[in-house]
DNA sequence: CACATCCGTTAGAACGTCTAACTGAGGTTA
DNA sequence: TAACCTCAGTTAGACGTTCTAACGGATGTG
C-alpha cells in the first residue's frame, strides 16, 4: 500500500514537473509550439516517455486550461475572503483587481482560457463550474448593493436560464445581468490588452479598467 | 506589357483561391491546422509550389489577418454609409449590429483578428490603420451625442494619445473614451460567444449585446 | 527562332505527434 | 530468497508538417 502510494507520488511529481514545462513553453512561444519532445528533454527525458503520463498533446493542453480556470477562481475567492468585511462597492473592486492582476502576470495562461479554443476541446463538467466560481464570487455584493432593473428581457432569461444552477443560490436577474455584464467588461479589456491591441494608442488600460468596473458599480446601485 | 498583366493576374488570382482554401480550413479545423499541403492539394498542386505565392506558413496567415481588418473595417464603413441620415443613436446601433454580424458570419476570421495572437506576427503600418478605422466610423456619431465626462485622467491620456492620429479629426477625450470603452465592450462580449463561453448558460447573447449597445448611448448623452 | 523568366514538380532535411516492441528497474507475492 | 509482474523509460519507425534545393517544362520577350 505504501509503496504503491510512493509510485503514485513520483508520478504525480512527473506529471506536475511536465505542465510546468509545458506553462514556461506556452509563456516563451506561445501555446502552438508546444512540443512533447521539448517537454521530455526539459525533465531529461524522451519524447515518447511523456504518453505513460498523458494521452497525447491535447490532453496536457486540456489539463493545463482546467488547471488555469481552477487557479483563477481559487484566486478570486481567496481575494472575496480577504476583504470579506468591507463595503459592497469595495469588494467589487477587489475581486476585479485579482482577477486583472492574476491575467496580467500569466497572459499566456489568459489566453490558454480566453483565447482562440483548441480545436478539440470539450470543457469537463468540473472545469464549467470552476469556469462560474471566479464569476459567481462577484453575485454576492452585487446582490448588495440595490439593483435596479434595466433590461428585463435579459434579466428574466438569465433568472431562468442561471437562478438554480447550484442548489441554493437562486439570484435574481438584475445580479446576474450585472454579473455577466462584469465579466464581459472585464474580459473586453484585459483580452484586448493582453494581446498587446492598446500597445500603440498611448493610454493606461488600467484607467480603463478602472472606470468599467467604477461605471458597473455605478449602474448597479442606480 | 499586357502579357506581364496576363501574368500578374493569374497568379493574383491563384494567391487569392489560396487564400480563401486557406480560411474553409480554418473554418473548419482551426488556425492551428492549417496546413500549405492541404491547401495545395485543394487547388490541385503540390505543397512546395505555394512557395513561389507566400514566403511561409506565417507569411500567409498575416496576409488573412490584414485581410479580415480590411473586411471587418469595409463592413463598418458600409453600414455607416448606408444609414448616413439617422439619429445618432441609430447610427450607432447599426455600426454595431454590423460589427457583430461579421463576427458571427465568420467567427473563425474574428478570432484570427482578436483571439490568441499568432506568435510571430507583428501588424504592419497598414494594418493597425484598418484596425482603428473600423473604431472610429463610432466617433462621429458619439460625438454627437452631447458627450460628459466621467473619468477625466482617461480621457486626458486618450486626448493627447490618439488625438492627432490622422492629422485632421482632433477627436476630444470623452468621445474617445466613449469609442473604446464601445470597442472592449462589444469585443468583451463577442469574443466569448464566438468561443462559445455563453452556451451553456441559456441566454441570448444578442440582447447583451444590445444591452451594452444601450447602456454606452445612455451614458453617452448622461 | 533563341532566350529568359516563371511555375510546378520531385527529393530530402529537420521536426512534430504518436505507436510498437523491447529493456530494465521497482514492488509484490509464493 | 526467488519468481513474477507491473510500470517507466528506451529505440525504431510510420506519417504529416514546413521549408530548401535542384530540376523540367511552359509562357512570354527580344
Amino acid at each position: 500500500m505504501e509503496n504503491a502510494t510512493r509510485r503514485e507520488r513520483i508520478r504525480a511529481q512527473t506529471r506536475d514537473e511536465a505542465k510546468a514545462a509545458a506553462l514556461r513553453q506556452i509563456a516563451a512561444a506561445g501555446p502552438q509550439s508546444l512540443s512533447l519532445n521539448a517537454i521530455g528533454k526539459e525533465l531529461g527525458m524522451t519524447g515518447p516517455a511523456l504518453y505513460r503520463y498523458f494521452a497525447g498533446r491535447d490532453e496536457l493542453l486540456t489539463e493545463l486550461i482546467s488547471d488555469g480556470y481552477h487557479d483563477l477562481a481559487d484566486t478570486v475567492s481567496a481575494a472575496a475572503t480577504a476583504v470579506a468585511g468591507k463595503s459592497p462597492a469595495e469588494r467589487i473592486r477587489a475581486l476585479a483587481r485579482a482577477y486583472r492582476e492574476w491575467a496580467l502576470a500569466q497572459p499566456h495562461r489568459y489566453l490558454l482560457l480566453f483565447g482562440t479554443p483548441v480545436p478539440g476541446y470539450a470543457a469537463p463538467a468540473h472545469t464549467i463550474a470552476a469556469a462560474t466560481r471566479s464569476l459567481r464570487e462577484f453575485l454576492e455584493p452585487l446582490a448588495e448593493l440595490a439593483a435596479v432593473a434595466r433590461h428585463p428581457d435579459l434579466e428574466n432569461q438569465l433568472a431562468t436560464g442561471l437562478a438554480d444552477r447550484d442548489g441554493k443560490a437562486g439570484w435574481n436577474g438584475v445580479v446576474l445581468r450585472l454579473g455577466v455584464t462584469g465579466w464581459t467588461r472585464m474580459h473586453g479589456v484585459l483580452s484586448l490588452e493582453v494581446e498587446g491591441h492598446f500597445e500603440t494608442m498611448g493610454f493606461n488600460p488600467a484607467l480603463l479598467y478602472e472606470a468599467e468596473i467604477n461605471d458597473l458599480i455605478e449602474s448597479a446601485v442606480g
